[in-house]
DNA sequence: TATGAATGAGCATTCATTCAT
DNA sequence: AATGAATGAATGCTCATTCAT
């Protein structure tokens, strides 16, 4: 079927796919841009592309929707997993390893967040947070493994409960600041308090003193 | 406050502010029950008011929602007020008050969860949070200053940041729990964290040894 | 609330009740002269009226379709009621009613037809013929008993069967002549052979002689 | 028929034949199944054939459906004749005749009702009874072929209307009575009363005496 | 003041059909 | 000959809002 060497797909495969990313495109875009005015009809004209074809690719709205979550949260999780094995090859320190992975999530959400903003609300609209909440397990989950194999005695950690709090108070302080103050995202202020959060959860034991150096 | 100095508010007036209530009252039955049928005919008829009337009182479907939220959040405020005052009236250790606040906060949260979620939701897919975000200023101010008026040298506090990152941090965390795995919330673990959580960032000198003990 | 000697309505009910009348109009209009375009919006267009008013005073497509089929079938069971009431005072050889019969059904469902084709082939197309069967089985229960009360000897009659058979063998003549041979429906014979139909079954014993006389 | 004389279609023709067989196939299961979901997508998906091909077949949806309806119509025509011209051959009792075809008649209908009711819905709904009206000419004129060549004085015949008549009462009766009384299909004294009907039509001088004992 | 009839833009979705590959 | 991507008119229906009574 395939050429051997190169699994170059079929002219209409490739038409199809453009179509879908374009589809996937035109959503993203309204979605962080005027997310109340998506509508498939919408979408597709966004698109370049009739309203038939979004349905020959797509059921329905909500599967653009989830298409979406998940590009989104897969994209989120493989870069937090990249940023962790990184970290955590160069540095040992866990004060440290917290510290680059704060500022490194804090540059994530701040990159991403329009999108995070919109798919998360429209989902918690919808009243169906199946996906995300797969989704998230997924991250919560690996990330957990992760800290769990660079584990130190000094770091606070109940594997049923440390990570799921720390990212959804992360979500809630990132989602929360760009809703209302957008400004102080970029603020060093913000990173700081962000690390401190954490560090205060993680690492309960360490003194004040170190801290306040760091700032 | 004012009830002795102004006059009575005249018949239809008082027919007035009922046919307020009433459709506000109908709005959050519907909010909490069947969000995403909020419409302005169906809280008219729930209200058992006409549509007409509901437009003499409130310019439109947003000004329902922005007064829900205006009282809703006053509520709020107004029981942690009473609660801090309450709490620091009876302890003085601080990290007993935190363990005190956070308790209070993580029932307050869940007694409201239906309602923060709906509301919450509408104006972030609205993308209109002008009004949250003053309310919620308005909340992390008086916090602030209660805080402030509480303060022992061992709570960590930069005016500008700590209640801000707590009260987005907690609201994510009740809010995000709530969404994706609602049997957490009465988990005693549950609160125990949030606790954790506060005290390792308000209280971040304090030794792991103390919070294993609590736990 | 109402004035005592003239139930006269309202101005706004007399309006509701002028757009409900409109609204059917326009559906009977298109559903007899073009009824594969039979849409809520055209409906409402050649009403006149908009198509949220269409959807104020009907749930929905079929909504309007039922309230067609009712008056439809309730406007034939009381001319057919008139008409054998009428009969049987005036005739009470069995024959001779049979005959007056036919003839005032064969010109009722003439005068009906497009529209009797048009809502029988929509509900059987939709694959719902309760309301169809609720009001066909009224007229059957009604003619069964008027026909019990002038019951002779000589008329055939299983209560559970005859009048059933009977009915629908009528209107499968009646529509399906129509359909494929519509000038046979003003021929005499016409009328004729479904007398002879009728009389076969309900007077059997009766001799082929007097019959070649009649036609 | 042809088979020895015609050449053998090439391979291509018969690939083309058994495509058409599948679409048709596809679509009378559709259609006998689940009517309303009957669409010219869904057929070529069902019969694992592109919509391309469906369309190179077929000029429309209604050809599809016009060779449907024509190669049923067919089918009953020749089961028909196949019957009564095995009865007539067994049986030179008219009344007996009748009976014994009524019995056919009704085992037919049933086991084609599905089919009949999908089809002429369908043509009905559309107004378009040209292929009907052809093809029932047809099997009327053969019935009625058939019925005069073994006419007895005592079968009541009017070579232009009788069998036409009986035909589309037989039809409205059946289906009639499926849509609205399907478990009396299968209930004996609905054979007993079609036969009473048509006997009564064909035969009208014989006395009911006789009808009670069949009963 | 109160009513509720009326509006119509907008939405999600289906489906017969065409045509480039 | 076969494919299936693409089309877009059409459909049933919702809802915020206006305005005559």
């Amino acid at each position: 079927m395939k050429k051997l060497l190169k699994p170059r797909k079929s002219a209409s495969q490739d038409r199809s796919q453009s179509t879908i990313e374009t589809i996937l495109a035109a959503a993203a875009r309204i979605l962080t841009n005027d997310p109340d005015r998506l509508s498939t009809n919408r979408i597709a004209e966004r698109a370049g592309v009739s309203i038939g074809s979004l349905y020959q690719y797509f059921p329905g709205k909500e599967a653009i929707l989830s298409e979406l979550v998940k590009r989104f949260i897969e994209g989120e999780l493989s870069a937090i997993e990249r940023s962790l094995a990184e970290s955590a090859e160069q540095e040992s320190d866990p004060e440290r390893l917290i510290e680059k992975f704060a500022e490194f999530i804090v540059q994530l959400k701040i990159k991403n967040l329009k999108m995070e903003r919109a798919l998360f609300s429209y989902f918690v609209h919808l009243g169906d947070m199946e996906l995300f909440r797969k989704l998230d397990d997924q991250v919560i989950n690996r990330i957990t493994l992760i800290l769990e194999s660079r584990r130190t005695p000094e770091i606070h950690y109940d594997p049923e409960w440390t990570v799921f709090l720390l990212f959804h108070a992360i979500r809630g302080v990132v989602i929360g600041t760009s809703l209302q103050r957008p400004d102080r995202l970029s603020d060093p202020a913000f990173k700081r308090e962000l690390v401190m959060l954490m560090k205060g959860y993680l690492l309960p034991g360490k003194s004040r003193l170190t801290r306040s150096l760091e700032a």
